[in-house]
DNA sequence: AGGAATGTTCTTAT
DNA sequence: TATAAGAACATTCC
């Protein structure tokens, strides 16, 4: 799932293959993946550049550049949803399944913007400041201090877990890094954040950090991650453990992980180490 | 009333 | 075919 830490390597390999090249053309297969109009975006981008890139959250800005000076920036924001992912090929023959969005550059490569599940978008604003107010978009996982986390938790009366999946609390996580994050602090996802102790607090704050740069460092690489970590027990895509009986116990005390259902998302969690 | 909490819906590949 | 997801939107709560 792109979650912060996929989007932060989607970001790294934008920033690698796409910029400085002027856009030929732009082919959407379907006008609900974007929030501006077809016309808008394409009017706005060919002719134009990117010049580089910001990540808040799951949110992917590309600033532009081009010929003729304007008065507003003009900068791309790309949102992966559940499935999106990018894709840098040249011949069309290499054109990935489901880059329903697709940048043509002058130099003959092209920019695929895959989207399976069309949970995906991409527009254009001008001010990204404003764009994180008008969405309510809060301070990004990786930069959030432990007196901002704690502020904005306590602010909220409701179960931990959708509180941390609001992206007004912290931006950047979703369904399985909320999980992670839980179990490496051993808090239990129901636990109401009014019962929340500050020390509770600080080890999610530790737990968000951990869980972000690790899954960063092994490039969102699931498998990658070292054993003590609850997402080998999840029946994610090319899991080597899926269904594997060994890895449905807790890698620190042993007992097998449950799962429920928390604010509507499916949720993993110990028993043992994580109590209400 | 009205902001916050909670619930529903969209979408489609596997 | 039942399932999974993020966020917008809808509804309920206090």
């Amino acid at each position: 799932m792109p979650e912060l830490p996929e989007v932060e390597i989607y970001r790294l390999y934008l920033e690698s293959s796409s910029l400085h090249q002027p856009i030929e053309n732009i082919e959407v297969d379907d006008p609900n993946l974007l929030t501006v109009p077809f016309t808008t975006l394409y009017e706005t981008l060919v002719g134009r550049w990117f010049t580089g890139t910001r990540r808040i959250g799951k949110n992917l800005f590309v600033l532009t550049d081009g010929p003729d000076p304007l008065d507003q920036p003009v900068i791309v924001h790309m949102h992966f949803g559940m499935t999106g992912d990018l894709a840098y090929y040249h011949s069309s023959l290499d054109r990935p399944k489901y880059a329903r969005i697709v940048f043509h550059f002058r130099n003959g490569f092209n920019l695929g913007f895959i989207c399976p599940r069309k949970f995906e978008r991409i527009g254009l604003i001008d001010d990204i400041p404003a764009y994180l107010k008008r969405k309510k978009i809060g301070k990004d996982g990786l930069a959030i201090s432990l007196s901002e986390l704690t502020e904005q938790i306590r602010r909220k009366k409701a179960l931990i877990k959708p509180v941390l999946m609001d992206q007004s609390t912290v931006a950047g996580l979703g369904n399985w890094i909320v999980d992670e994050v839980l179990f490496q602090a051993r808090v239990h996802p129901e636990k109401r954040t009014e019962n929340l102790t500050d020390n509770e607090i600080r080890q999610l704050h530790d737990a968000i950090q951990l869980v972000l740069t690790t899954a960063i460092r092994h490039e969102a690489q699931y498998r990658d991650f070292t054993i003590n970590f609850l997402i080998h027990v999840r029946e994610w895509d090319d899991s080597p453990y899926d269904d594997v009986e060994a890895h449905k116990f807790c890698p620190r005390c042993g007992t097998r992980i449950a799962k429920s259902e928390v604010g509507g998302r499916t949720t993993y969690f110990c028993p043992n180490d994580q109590q209400l």
